[in-house]
DNA sequence: CGTCCAGTTGACACCAATCAATAGAGGTGG
DNA sequence: CCACCTCTATTGATTGGTGTCAACTGGACG
């Protein structure tokens, strides 16, 4: 039996992905910061003047509703680019998302000027941020066909299936087991479902023997039967 | 009276925005090509060769389940890129996405080669490209909000006022009355909604007097009302 | 005149939201 | 150390929105 509490924490600990590093941290001036569990790192329109390269922990875009309720657009992991491109307004670039901080985080910075210098001057790294766009297209499409045709079931394993590859390093096969911080609120937000629905769900996974999520950890138990309620096919998440 | 068949389509004859429309054609060997209403432009995992350019018509992006249901993605008008970028798998690159001709279509139609070598030799064109991929993953966001946060009524109208912004042109209003060659089958599959409920929805919405849908015509009857009821904010929409 | 397809309507079932209540874990302060 | 609080997780009862199934209409077209 494990405890949960104290382990390293295999989303944590793993190095950023390269393949989301695109630029060499010499050239660009970047600044480390750090953000506590619950902060704001964007809001919606509000100036950005940064890039934001998340290295440790889990942040989420956001956008609430004026009924009050919130729907998650997507989940930060470590080696993710947050929030980025903003969107051109007149002379100033806006954010396009909220984004919180889920637990405590580590980024790096990097002026949004400078970047776009960098940009100008290196097609390659143009050619990449425009791949990273690919990528988060793809994702975001995929929780549209989620939130729109799957179940509660299958939008749940649809969720940790994805996870499970992107916290995962890009060569290696998914874990069958892996960290995952976020509350039960985020989530049931990110699925579109009420939190005492998934949580109902979640049991229903466990019961079934597919899956267990309980204390921050994430465990796929029948990864087959899992993709089948799914319908998962994970081609989407990787790409040159 | 309007007849509804055989007018000239306000969607079709309104001239292709040039925030779209980021290239000279004649720099570029651009091809004119058609396509019949129905056929397929591209289909998800297929190696893609070039770039569309949605000239006239409409055309639909969709995922579909082993079940048999699909969820439409992505509605493109006439200014459109389709399904532009492909996403890269070892030296090919592949289509991200199933793009379906809903009526007859005039496409402009460049090399991808080509098209790759221009961004790399015209950092503009990169850049633009950008924005579009911005302004895609902003519509994303916002059809994720619709699908996991927005009642039937809400998304519905959320999604005949976002279709007004998009079939305007960028420096007017937009129109209250516009063209919609979409049948309740492809609507009700972009809002995962059944068939037969969005039937009853359009039928609220045009009870209460807000919205009417009627032979591929649609009547913003109360702008103020649906924005209400969608919690619409077109800002996502906008950017240069 | 028959066929086909989009649109429409009704009856019914069911999935998931809502409301309400409780339990457990962690933190804080006395 | 315990009392108290907050936040997350959990469970039950009930409601309601939406899907499903079925049937029918009307126009377009041969």
């Amino acid at each position: 039996m494990l405890t949960n509490s104290g382990m390293p924490d295999p989303g944590f600990t793993k190095p950023p992905r390269e393949s989301l590093m695109p630029f060499s941290a010499d050239a660009l001036e970047v600044t480390q910061r750090r953000f506590e569990a619950q902060s704001e790192l964007m809001l919606l329109g509000r100036p950005v003047s940064s890039v934001l390269f998340l290295q440790e922990g889990w942040a989420i875009a956001c956008r609430s509703l004026r009924s009050g309720c919130r729907q998650v657009t997507s989940v930060f992991v470590a080696g993710d680019l947050v929030g980025f491109p903003p969107i051109r307004r007149g002379d100033m670039f806006r954010s396009e998302i909220s984004v919180y901080a889920a637990t405590e985080l580590r980024v790096a910075e990097i002026r949004l000027d400078t970047f776009q210098q960098a940009m100008a001057l290196e097609p390659v790294l143009s050619q990449q941020m425009l791949n990273h766009e690919i990528r988060l297209s793809a994702m975001l499409q995929e929780r549209l066909v989620s939130l729109g045709r799957r179940s509660a079931q299958g939008r749940t394993a649809h969720f940790f299936l994805e996870l499970a590859v992107r916290v995962s390093q890009p060569d290696g096969p998914p874990p069958d087991r892996y960290a995952c911080p976020l509350s039960q609120y985020i989530v049931s937000d990110a699925l579109g479902l009420s939190a005492e629905h998934l949580n109902r769900v979640l049991r229903q996974l466990r019961l079934a023997q597919l899956l267990q999520v309980r204390g921050g950890r994430v465990d796929i138990l029948n990864r087959k039967g899992l993709e089948r309620l799914a319908d998962f096919d994970p081609d989407y998440l990787y790409s040159d």
